[in-house]
DNA sequence: CCAAAAGTGTTATCGCTACACCCATGA
DNA sequence: TCATGGGTGTAGCGATAACACTTTTGG
């Protein structure tokens, strides 16, 4: 293991950089696709909104750098995360010369986490009122979204932002967050059901509807075995 | 702007690590799409088979090191390049802590092409007979191969590899290769005639055939305005 | 005149879209 | 009983896939 300032044969003209990770979170709540944003804690543009973020350290791989400030940021683990890109122009950040790896992350949003994530220096924005965040942030931002929205398409990441348990209806809700327009009931629900990856449950969601609505768990193996009959996933 | 080792007044606990770009080349020739290699220049893993690559200067963007390592290698300007993605595990260069960011290139082979690259320590291989390489490369070879075939079916990337001018079998050639399947001549001619990307010249190749087939030419701002009218490009 | 590749048209099928109707239930 | 959201079927249309025939020309 390499450690601080200990010097290699290799490379002695290479420069080191400074290496950072910042992570776009993602949560979907009453019918909105929502960001976790937070109150910087250190200079420059200390207290001013910006994603989570850390440098990497020498012994610590990038994923798990990503993985590493999600955690400490909002206490939860096993989140779906994603490479977007790397982000590294000279003069991005005034502070010094920063390269940084950005990740997004969709995350399961219960009445708990909204609460727990709120407690310090954290709030979660609508995309309509997202303000002004330090460095190239919200060119990230705005670069997330968009690998959402075309992936979201082809692949079942958007479950990630669900509940386990949910309703049919709430998932097209979410769909129709993701591409910005109303899709139509029956040919969704055809839709779903035809690539057999929910399972049913007896239980009823009745908080939206006095007939109330069947949930569905999401099973990964079904789509693991639609995979490989070849069959596309398209929502 | 920041000079080697000089010190700023932001993030002093934070540890600088070395940042590498490498690039993946892909050209075309002869039916088969081929990957260009080259004999590694410095230790360790010196003389072996090797992506290009290099360290990112402190005073230059990740982005333009990409760029200033194609032409270093090649001498070509002006080629398609694209962010593949990053490869930061610790302990993935025996040498030293380094994070590569992996780009992939798409050259348009001509006869000069093939010759000039091929002076020093270069070689183009096709797919089935490509050597060990160092470190995490083929991993990125893999990477790379697998993006550009998930890319060409919706983006005219496809053309980047191909002479200016060129005839629809060659570009149902290029296509059958990037898919590893045969195509259907008709249905393809009609594809990519529905699109009114390509514009028919005068000339015709005859290299291939008695008959000779018509020469064409990509017409970007075509592509543009298809895109506009809100038509998918889709081969 | 024939082999071999270029160029074009026709039909069947599948998937998507649009749309109409019944169901369950709380107020 | 009625308003509201849940659940299901069907007919039309457009894109794709499968397939057959004509053209050109060097040998």
């Amino acid at each position: 293991m390499l450690r601080r300032k200990e010097k290699t044969p290799f490379y002695p003209d290479a420069t080191p950089i400074l290496q950072a990770v910042d992570c776009i979170i993602f949560g979907f709540e009453r019918d909105e696709i929502k960001l976790l944003l937070f109150k910087r804690k250190i200079e420059p543009f200390k207290n001013e909104w910006s994603l989570i973020g850390s440098f990497v350290e020498p012994d610590e791989a990038v994923d798990d750098a990503a993985v590493r400030v999600l955690e400490e940021h909002t206490g939860l683990q096993n989140i779906f995360m994603e490479s977007l890109g790397c982000y590294g122009e000279v003069d991005r950040d005034p502070g010094a010369r920063v390269i940084s790896q950005a990740y997004f992350a969709l995350i399961r949003l219960g009445e708990e986490e909204t609460q727990t994530v709120e407690t310090l220096q954290a709030r979660w924005f609508d995309f309509d009122s997202i303000p002004p965040l330090i460095l190239d942030h919200n060119q990230m931002v705005e670069d997330a979204l968009e690998k959402v929205r075309r992936k979201a398409r082809y692949r079942p990441i958007g479950f990630e932002l669900l509940p386990e348990k949910f309703t049919i209806p709430q998932l097209q809700k979410l769909y129709e967050a993701i591409y910005q327009r109303e899709l139509d009931r029956r040919n969704f629900w055809k839709k779903i059901q035809s690539m057999n990856v929910l399972e049913k449950l007896d239980e009823k969601d009745k908080s939206t509807s006095k007939k109330g609505a069947y949930l569905y768990r999401f099973v990964q193996h079904r789509y693991e075995e639609m995979v490989e009959q070849g069959i596309d996933f398209v929502l």
